[in-house]
DNA sequence: AATAAGGTAGACAGACTTGTATACTTTTGT
DNA sequence: ACAAAAGTATACAAGTCTGTCTACCTTATT
């Protein structure tokens, strides 16, 4: 693996993040990163193989830092105020690997790339199939409802920070939400 | 308000809901419509104007469809019914006047154009806001923690949906989450 | 019937985009 | 030391995009 295709993914995936796919050009990449033209498509035999390279790479530092997050959970309460936590920390850019919150890059591209068959899309789609599964496997026990909870909060309070901020209300009003529906599955 | 100016702003809207706003180009509104792109620039100063007059028209249609599907709720368990009933026939394409479902044309807006000081983007700000009031307002007695919930699981489902459908699912999901939160609040 | 307003058709300017080509330089492994 | 691999710099082809311009036509209203 070159150091060089690395620079380039590390580079294109900042700017895709924070400024959308569709508003970087290839010659931006190569401005910021110092690379040349040539040298990235000796890498990449397209614009879009290197925006799957970035997402893959997003893919890869937010399974492995998320998967930490709740890597010392034991029971369903323990889950819900880890995967918060995390979610605060990312939202107040605390969360070192994943830069400043700009929304979920995957959601976003999701929304950039909508036709259903892109790769791009399916990309996107493989990525949310995998926090699920992530938090399923922490968990001692197979709890379905929780798990479906959780990630339809995480969605819903992605999305409503990204627009509205607020990121401390949205946090705490989440875990109540968790914490009502354990209650109520008893 | 010229016949022209309106059919315009329908064929805009349809386009860039259905494929983004990026991918449409001015004269793909144009050859559908069957406007000639002189005319276009007399009711619009530019591609922008057009956006923001698509967005304005997409938040009039949607409030006015959404206030009447939660019109008849007289109190807090009929409008998680009514709330995600209407969420369900638009997820299912049965909401006639919003169209095919791509999501939420506003999130999908707000990720194409992330700087956050755009007029675009105030203006998803500005829509989210007022479904909230709307459910307010239908409201009898003021409930907050309600509110705020069912913002919270709409998005969640608009988007866990758009990515992974089940839209069946992801509704029942939602209104056992909202009912457990109100069984939470006594 | 005349005039003003609004519309059509399409060429085109200018600025972008992605991706290729040419010619040269640096780095690296044996 | 030297050959192969990898990188630089930059021009350019071919396409996109928005927005302007010219020239002509239709439709109301007075």
């Amino acid at each position: 693996m070159s150091q060089k295709r690395q620079l380039l993914i590390d580079t294109a995936l900042e700017l895709f993040y924070q400024q959308g796919i569709n508003s970087i050009g290839i010659n931006e990449v190569l401005k910021q990163s110092g690379v040349a033209k040539r040298t990235l498509y000796s890498h990449f035999d397209s614009k879009e193989a290197l925006i799957l390279a970035a997402l893959e790479q997003r893919h890869q530092v937010f399974i492995s830092w998320f998967s930490q997050q709740i890597s010392q959970v034991s029971n369903a309460n323990e889950m819900i105020e880890a995967v918060f936590d995390a979610l605060a920390s990312w939202f107040n850019g605390c969360a070192e690997p994943l830069g400043a919150f700009k929304g979920c890059f995957f959601i976003n591209t999701s929304a950039e790339f909508s036709d259903q068959n892109s790769a791009t899309f399916h990309f996107c789609q493989a990525h949310k199939q995998a926090i699920k599964t992530a938090i399923n496997t922490q968990l001692p026990t197979i709890n379905a409802e929780l798990v479906d909870t959780l990630c339809l909060l995480k969605e819903g309070a992605i999305v409503s920070v990204q627009l509205l901020g607020n990121a401390t209300y949205v946090i705490a009003l989440s875990k109540r939400n968790a914490k009502a529906v354990m209650a109520s599955l008893n």
